[in-house]
DNA sequence: ACCTGAACACCGTTCAAGT
DNA sequence: ACCTGAACACCGTTCAAGT
């Protein structure tokens, strides 16, 4: 049989759901497909670029179409679409966290993009949008009680640097 | 030749900063002492229990004595400490992370002690210390002025709502 | 009590050879 | 182009047997 990429990241958020991240192994994922090990290899180039592929596709299907709001409702309401997105997949979070290792700019971006638009310096910016993500990534398994009052300490902190007059 | 489980730990320590966390292998720990791999099985029931007792052993070199000083400060102390404290070994907040998440109350107890000490409601202090330490382990990369600039979102956060009227 | 020797059940990855 | 078959170089863990 033949598989195309897509297929395979599909398979593999399937196996993800089911036997979570230690689970999800090339030899189990390759075994669920139907296939050799080694035939992995010809769609992707290691494992990390498996898991990569993955990731963008649990957060590709999360993505929500931008809104005109007020910046610190934008900064909610990104973060709790990623909490959202992570959420749909047994271990989630490690995953994204893992990929998000090696490439932070992707998942970071939009909510730099949404500090400087609201005039914060570009250093703010940076690490308010960092502090953000990782918080996320960090606090995927609370209650969303606490996690919304955790998010609102970061949002009341940059609050109070971008709109001191506020 | 004799080990005892803090000579294990200790070596272990060594071959974390050499190899890093991926290194540190109960196979890789055995060879460098000398010694068969299912020897260790005689001193920790199984990895997890050796990470976790590397992971206690590096927080207890970076623990330092209470002292009488303004909550804020006190948090900001202990966060500095702990970030000190994982950054002296490589992987140090990779090791300390995976560990926390079997027993997140050590890392986080003295931080929520601190704020129900400044008269935080239970919930606040909970998960501001939780944010805290998450925060700290997932920033041990950071230059420190940013390190700086993202705890103090968190600590005007907690100062926003701890004393209101300040 | 502590360790060896040897095995068991796994991994990720590579690659000649087939189709 | 895509996959098989088979290997390579690893893992963590167990356990009878030795001392």
């Amino acid at each position: 049989m033949r598989y195309r990429r897509q297929d395979v990241v599909e398979r593999a958020i399937a196996v993800l759901d089911e036997r979570g991240i230690d689970g999800l192994t090339m030899r189990k994922l390759a075994a669920d497909l139907g296939v050799q090990p080694g035939a992995l290899y010809h769609h992707f180039a290691g494992k990390d670029a498996l898991l990569q592929a993955v990731a963008d596709e649990i957060l590709r299907r999360g993505r929500r179409p931008a809104e005109i709001m007020a910046w610190d409702a934008e900064l909610q309401l990104l973060c709790v679409g990623l909490r959202d997105a992570m959420r749909r997949h047994r271990d989630g979070a490690l995953l994204i966290a893992q990929v998000h290792r090696a490439d932070a700019e992707a998942l970071e971006q939009p909510l730099r993009a949404a500090l400087g638009r609201a005039g914060a310096a570009d250093d703010l910016a940076r690490v308010g949008a960092r502090a953000l993500v990782r918080f996320v990534l960090a606090h995927e398994d609370d209650e969303a009680v606490d996690f919304a009052l955790g998010l609102g300490l970061l949002l009341d902190g940059l609050r109070q640097r971008v709109s001191p007059s506020a």
